[in-house]
DNA sequence: TCCATAGTTCGTCATGTGGCGAAATATAGC
DNA sequence: GCTATATTTCGCCACATGACGAACTATGGA
């Protein structure tokens, strides 16, 4: 069984290749984020961001915890940051100067300072 | 003008997020090859793996010179390599023991032994 | 136990992407 | 210059992917 290191790497490949999922993992470098938090900062549905997570996910790229109805994800640590590590050093490293990155990571402070019940119900209320 | 960083990413992880482009990066770790050399291996139309060493080029993920009627791509190196040298080493690193990267890569040492002129003629022999 | 609600899954749609063959382009050799 | 030919570009098709809203699931609190 040795055709799994490509089928690894496509996955990370894959989810590395799409904006919003670049954006989330950007924003997890301040600490772990509740669906609600991100979709608050990414503006997209949340079927959508959740989607987004599951594919990072399945790419060992975040790791996650269920706390009551929140989920929180963050990036991975210890064992299961190895394999990714290179590739998140690198992102990071690159996209530290982008305008837009450090908008969000703005946005995020914003975010965290509210707690996610009130974001909750901020997101319903809109719509 | 910074939007830029973020684009760049995107241009390279999106051309990482497909098998045969990965494959070729891969490949090229032996040197650089013409295309009919890479469109054997592959075993795909010329046409398509013409397009895909373009997205490669437009990424900074291979560079290329012309030699008379042949076109040789292989990994960057100097100045052209540095945005990108982490993601290739990590990709090294994690199918080194890919085994069917390995066997491209035994198929590579096959097809640099031919001329190019011979493999073209075979591939345009073969239908 | 039942309701409210955060998050996920499903169905659908529009768009993006990879594949091919045919046509176009560029270069070597006559 | 003309022909042969390696590569690229173009037009097309099939399939993958990202977006949304609706339906579903699971959890906390009344």
């Amino acid at each position: 069984m040795n055709g799994e290191p490509m089928r690894m790497a496509l996955r990370v490949t894959k989810a590395l290749a799409d904006l919003q999922r670049v954006r989330i993992l950007m924003m997890l470098r301040q600490g772990e984020l509740c669906v609600c938090q991100i979709v608050e900062v990414l503006g997209l549905a949340a079927s959508t961001v959740s989607k987004h997570l599951s594919v990072l996910d399945g790419a060992g790229l975040v790791d996650s915890r269920k706390e009551g109805r929140w989920m929180y994800y963050r990036l991975p640590g210890g064992v299961s940051e190895r394999p990714v590590r290179p590739v998140l050093k690198w992102l990071d490293e690159v996209l530290v100067k982008d305008e837009a990155i450090q908008q969000d990571a703005k946005r995020v402070k914003a975010v965290v300072a509210c707690k996610p019940e009130r974001l909750c119900r901020r997101q319903r209320e809109r719509q």
